[in-house]
DNA sequence: ATGGTTGCAAGGCAA
């Protein structure tokens, strides 16, 4: 299974790069984050006439993410991430697709820091921690997939 | 120290 994962920055003014990807890698199962569009703006047609299923969360603006899957409708098994009721970002989307649960994520970009929206990132970045042990548990093959806005060690930069 | 880019959407924000 071929698995990927794009940050989009805005579906509908990145859809035809899209799509001729999708043409050219024919990726099983694609996570993009970064949609920049509402639900009712989501390039639906398209991405089905180029032969994938899909599931979206989106938004007006920001964020957004979505789950495609090539000749098949992914079965979505959550939205949002639980353990905040009041979190109004589309940031996660997530579906079973051939026996395996992938998730979609986007987390805050957090910059700059020192500043209030890096104090949001680290808070928000609890959630998919506490998630992710949850389905740990579950002893399923799962994908947590997407943009993490992270880098595996302090540069010092 | 400043200017440098892009997408959304209609001015400024987020990245």
């Amino acid at each position: 299974m071929k698995l990927a994962t794009y940050n989009v920055n805005g579906i509908n003014g990145r859809v035809d790069v899209l799509l001729r990807w999708l043409e050219e890698a024919l990726p099983d199962l694609v996570c993009l984050q970064e949609l920049k569009a509402p639900d009712e703006k989501f390039p639906r047609r398209e991405i089905e006439r180029a032969g994938y299923g899909a599931i979206w969360h989106g938004q007006k603006s920001w964020n957004g993410v979505a789950i495609l899957a090539r000749d098949q409708e992914p079965r979505e098994t959550r939205r949002g991430l639980p353990g905040d009721p009041d979190d109004s970002h589309s940031r996660y989307i997530e579906a079973a697709i051939d026996g395996i649960v992938v998730g979609c994520l986007y987390l805050p970009n957090g910059n700059p820091a020192p500043a209030p929206k890096f104090d949001y990132k680290l808070r928000w970045f609890e959630r998919p921690q506490a998630y992710a042990k949850e389905l740990f548990e579950l002893e399923v093959p799962v994908a947590l997939v997407g943009d993490f806005n992270v880098m595996p060690k302090n540069l010092g930069v």
